[in-house]
Order: C-alpha cells, then structure tokens, then sequence
DNA sequence: GCCCTCATGTAATTGGTTACATGATTGT
DNA sequence: ACAATCATGTAACCAATTACATGAGGGC
C-alpha cells in the first residue's frame, strides 16, 4: 500500500469540479490553458478517471442532448466529492516533479558538435517565448476576474519562462563568441 | 506501438556512463545531485534499467569484491551503447514536463482559508531555499571542472529558484498586507 | 541501541500515455 | 477537399514508484 498518495489527476479534478461543473471535454481544456504550466492530463487519463469518480459517488452524471453537436455529460461534484476534495487540501503538499529533456542534453552537451547545442537553444527559446506569450495573454483575458492565488500562478508562470528565456538568451550569445573566437 | 519516445532513464543512464563507468549506486547519487533538478529516477528504475541494458548488449557488467563494504557492480558502456546513445541524442527534444503540487493549490487558494495559503507559501519558500543553496554549493564545489554547457544547466537552475522565490517573496508579503487589512 | 552509508535487488501495483474508433458541423 | 472543433470513450501497453528483503561497518 502506499503511504503517502502523490499529485494525481482524480484530486486535481476534483478542484475544478469545485469552480464548477464541467465537461470531460471542458477539464482537457483547462488543463491545456491555465494549467499548462503545473499540471497536465490526457483524454485517457480524464474519462476514465471521471467513470470512476461517478461510481465512487464522488460526483454525479447529468447527460446534455444537443443538436448540431455531440451529446455531452455534465458533471457535478457530490457532498462526498467536496469531502475529498478537502482530504486532498489538507494533505501534505508534493514535491515539484520537473523533468526536462533539454536540460539532460544540455548537460551531456560535450558529445555532440556545438552547432548543435545552438540549434537546441534556439529551439528551446522559441518553444519558451510562446508558452510565455500565452501566460501573458491569459493575465489579460482574466484580469480582475481571477482569484488572488490564481494571479500569483500566473506570475509564478510568467517569471519562470522570463527567467530561464533570460539565462538562455545571455548563454547563447556567449556560447556564439566562443565558437567564433574557436574558429579564428 | 509508440512513435515518437519519451525522456525515459535508459537514454539518461546512457548518458551519464558516457561520461564513465559506474554502478547503480553511484547513479542514484548522480540523479540526487547534479541531476536533481531536471531529472530523477528511484532504486527500482535503475537496477532493473541496468539488467536489461546489459542483456541489450548496450553495457557491461565488472563485479567488484570489496572488503568491508558489500560488493559491487560496475557498468561500462559499450560500441552499441554508444551508437544508442548517439540515436537518443539525434531524436527530437522533448517538452518539458512540469508537475506541482503547490501551484495546483495555490490555484485553489479560494476553498481554504488565507492562513493556510500562507504557510503553503512559506514552505515552498523554505523548500526553494534549502535546493538554490544546494545549487549554490554545487557551483563553488564543480568550479572550473564542469563542461559550458553543464555550467548553463546550474546557471539555468539557479535563476528558476532565485526567480520562484523573489515572486513568492513578494506574493506571501502582499498577501499577509491584504489579510491584516481585512482585519481591522 | 540507533541510524546512516554502502550496495543490490525483486514484487506488486498503478497511474498514465498513445492509438484507435466514431461522427456531425463549421470554416478555409 | 481538408482541417478543426465539439464530444466520448476503450484497449494495449509500459514506465516508474513504493515497499520489502538483506546485511556489514562506523559514528553518536
């Protein structure tokens, strides 16, 4: 048995259902909006683990019949549901979990060529800036109607990707002088 | 079957005995320390990792009798493991994948009361605190002997903490104003 | 007496991913 | 024609975690 439950999706779930109910299809696009940058969960995690709440009790089923669109189901969290839901926030808080594929390369970047360690920065600034341009564009879509923690999330996100876009930028160039300088 | 591999501990194991030989041992350490923040693996990953690495053919195995200390085994890598290697390293970089607990909480600031938030904040900062000093140490300690790019993985670590922390300075002092406000 | 370091490994479980399957409507 | 949006779900697979098992030596 495991003693100390780690972040999984049924209690970020959970959450949301507290904001509101919600569409399986509805929590997919939360996470893909406001929760990029902390959480994350696919189709195959969502629905099953959404079946498995109902059967729980922890929230219920109500099917919507629509024209012109598929038929969806709304669910809706329980008293029991709510109860978990403040199981889980009272539960010590999880270590980030962070894993970086760019950063592991990084890291072993004396195996390959340097114009290759260039190309996986410049890479790794573009996907960066984006995901940057989004945050920012969420601070203005939600301005004023988001939580005050939720503003803090939001700043949180926005610093991490300005911080490490500087760091990479400053790098990058220097990491470019030195190549030149090699080849003088 | 899956197209596109995921950052999984073969390829990062493969990289850390490119950099020389070792023992399962001695890669937990590495994943503790130097790794720890873009990467991580437990005792159940990497032994059996490292079986069946060596049935591959990608690694060899030296026992090593020690007195006084309970034996040892030390991987070596291999022309194949090299090659397998080389492949991980030519493969497209994957996104970075980010998990947090806190910020999923902070996100659900509004179901707890402002007190709990606080000392939520306060532990992360403490948490962020204990690891960039860790970063810190490693910088002084590794001076000079590390490679550029490992140099701008420890700057890039370094500026995450030191940026989640000053926002979160900031937030927790902004915040305990707010809470005292609303108490007079 | 107790915990830490050194050192390796297995077993049970599980949480999650990808790919597949279906299908109408709207915009380019 | 083609792709995207809306919408739900299943099946096969697997990577990884936790807990357990073992055991000597050194420091407090």
């Amino acid at each position: 048995m495991k003693e100390v439950a780690d972040l999984n999706s049924q209690d970020v779930i959970l959450g949301i259902l507290m904001m509101g109910s919600s569409t399986g299809y509805e929590i997919k696009n939360v996470f893909e909006d406001v929760y990029s940058h902390f959480y994350n969960a696919s189709f195959g995690t969502i629905y099953p683990t959404l079946a498995r709440m109902e059967k729980q009790g922890l929230i219920t089923k109500e099917a919507i019949i629509q024209e012109g669109k598929p038929n969806k189901n709304v669910f809706t969290i329980t008293e029991a549901g709510k109860q978990a839901f403040l199981a889980y926030m009272d539960s010590d808080i999880q270590e980030n979990e962070w894993k970086s594929d760019f950063m592991v390369r990084l890291f072993l970047g004396e195996f390959v060529e340097p114009e290759r360690i260039e190309v996986w920065m410049e890479m790794s600034i573009a996907r960066m800036e984006t995901k940057l341009a989004a945050l920012l564009a969420d601070q203005c879509k939600y301005q004023g109607q988001i939580t005050p923690t939720q503003t803090i999330c939001l700043k949180l996100g926005i610093e991490k990707f300005e911080g490490q876009l500087r760091v990479l930028r400053a790098e990058l160039a220097a990491f470019r002088r030195l190549s030149a300088a090699k080849e003088l």
